[in-house]
DNA sequence: CATATGACGACAA
DNA sequence: ATTGTCGCCATAT
């Protein structure tokens, strides 16, 4: 089997599932911090093949404009907005204020799990 | 091996 | 603030 890109995306979502409630990631900084400098894309990817009743909070992932990858009005957008909201993340006109809901992990939080950030080989 | 695709991102007009 | 272009990277055909 593709044990590489599973491996991948396993460290994709294992990076998602470390945002904590209340904040957001860009899928660029998700690339970088599971070790795929530019890969913003293969977030998108992940996501997009993310296993069903997986527990990744996928929602937590939104552009580094602040908006949210789905089309507005779409399901999608409405769902993902819901969540975040709940979660205390305001929306305005559709969009995020990353200045202040950006997730910023701390070198202790890095850390904790140090494969998800420095496995290079 | 060549193209097309996409839950992206940075930048120029 | 908006919109268009081009760059990126792994997959799919």
């Amino acid at each position: 089997m593709k044990a590489s890109t599973e491996n991948r995306n396993e460290r994709i979502w294992a990076t998602i599932r470390d945002i904590p409630e209340g904040f957001v990631a860009s899928y660029g900084q998700i690339a970088e911090i599971a070790g795929i400098p530019r890969g913003a894309r293969q977030v998108g990817y992940a996501l997009r093949h993310l296993p069903q009743g997986s527990k990744v909070p996928w929602y937590r992932v939104i552009q580094a404009s602040g908006n949210i990858a789905f089309a507005p009005g779409s399901d999608a957008f409405k769902e993902q907005s819901k969540r975040l909201k709940r979660e205390g993340v305001a929306i305005r006109s559709g969009r995020i204020d990353m200045k202040k809901y950006r997730w910023q992990p701390d070198l202790d939080e890095l850390l904790w799990k140090p494969t998800a950030a420095w496995d290079d080989e």
